[in-house]
DNA sequence: GTAGGCTGAATTGTTGACAATCGTTTGAGG
DNA sequence: CCTCAAACGATTGTCAACAATTCAGCCTAC
């Protein structure tokens, strides 16, 4: 039995909550039948709001329902991973941009902040890259809301990350280069603040992309398998 | 009382289909606040899968809830409109890359058949913009289709497109252009059928980003109220 | 021995009734 | 006459029982 991570308004919210987390941190595994009076006795929850839930979760693509055979969460093939990065590349390259453009002195003072933040969690903790991964998601989670496009936020936020996040639990990618991804953080937000959007753009679309070969280059190498 | 659009598998797809077409189509206003027994009446349905649908709705930004409150049709702003056309030239300009790409040939044949047939409407429905944004939605849909990115053409065809269509429906923006717009998709081909993915990706940002002054203009002048 | 169809059980989809919450209206007080 | 508060009404959130469909196992036929 595991509790709602935040206040919920509803039991539908919460439902909502549990499940993500729950599949984002693979206590449900990819491509696990699950039925749904065994997740409403897990989570303490009626039909009613789980199913609410389960639709919406579809619908966000984190699991495939057939009718009535059951629900199961989605598995994501290495070649999926790789395209969803092609997706981050040209999506949060135009965060970058907007938010070189828009994103408040304030916003950029405390980013600027968060990164002597990460900085120090790196050299603290060596080695342990789970830090440098939720750091590095702190960070894009605020390229995007600084963007100022609300849709475009919606998105990344809503929709892809949760997905991203859900292999970095699992196998720690962008372990072995935290501080190569720092410098090119501070890159990125040193740009924003002289706000130059189309340096900015570029810079964040080069680092996707070498995070995106670095995945790629483990694949090949048979260290990760998906 | 409306009828489902598609034979959809269950009641909670039908409900999904019925009033996605609704807002899409305007027979439900942007803003408008909506009770869910009225709309149970409306589509001949019970509150269970209409819950569901909602559920769908609100997590792809259709419609906004409020505990308690009811449910309201999301009311999109000027601004926020052309940020919609900000995020559908990187994205779409992905996906054109990729479809020049992976697109097969025969597909590609069939997308040229298509180009051929909405020239022959326009000629023949003269100022019927109608047919011309039809056409253009098509075209569009390939392209999300043919880039075999499934996440890229998920978030286009099943978040992005209905937002504008919800728009095009109402002004029928591109009124003007048609000829225009039919060229540049026609260049936009000839890069894909050739192979040629960093200029696809060029011509398709370029005709989106022409798209989007074309309605950037009309708001400027007051001919589109929003 | 294998392929095909059939029956039964389990799971999902649906329905209607019940409980909790919010908005509105009405009344009293300043 | 205006403001604030409380109760009413309406609407949403939740629950448990019913109906429909699929999957698995078994039997039969070839």
């Amino acid at each position: 039995m595991i509790q709602a991570p935040l206040q919920a308004q509803t039991r539908a919210d919460e439902a909502f909550d549990c499940l993500q987390t729950a599949i984002v941190k693979g206590d449900l595994a990819p491509g696990e039948k699950i039925g749904e009076v065994e997740l409403c006795s897990r989570f303490n929850l009626t039909r009613g709001p789980l199913r609410e839930a389960l639709g919406r979760l579809e619908s966000r693509g984190l699991l495939v329902r057939r009718p009535h055979a059951g629900v199961k969460v989605v598995s994501v093939s290495a070649a999926e991973l790789l395209e969803l990065y092609r997706i981050r590349e040209v999506m949060e390259g135009l965060a970058a941009r907007q938010a070189a453009e828009r994103m408040p002195d304030e916003e950029i003072r405390d980013l600027l902040a968060t990164l002597d933040t990460h900085e120090r969690m790196i050299e603290e903790a060596q080695g342990q890259a789970y830090y440098q991964a939720e750091g590095d998601y702190d960070f894009h989670h605020r390229i995007a809301t600084g963007s100022r496009n609300t849709k475009l936020a919606q998105m990344l936020l809503g929709d892809l990350y949760y997905m991203v996040r859900m292999y970095r639990y699992r196998l720690s990618t962008s372990a072995g280069r935290p501080h190569l991804a720092l410098g090119e953080h501070r890159r990125i937000v040193e740009a924003i603040a002289q706000r130059d959007g189309e340096l900015a753009e570029f810079l964040m679309k080069r680092h996707i992309n070498a995070a995106r070969q670095n995945i790629e280059k483990k694949i090949d190498e048979g260290v990760l398998t998906i």
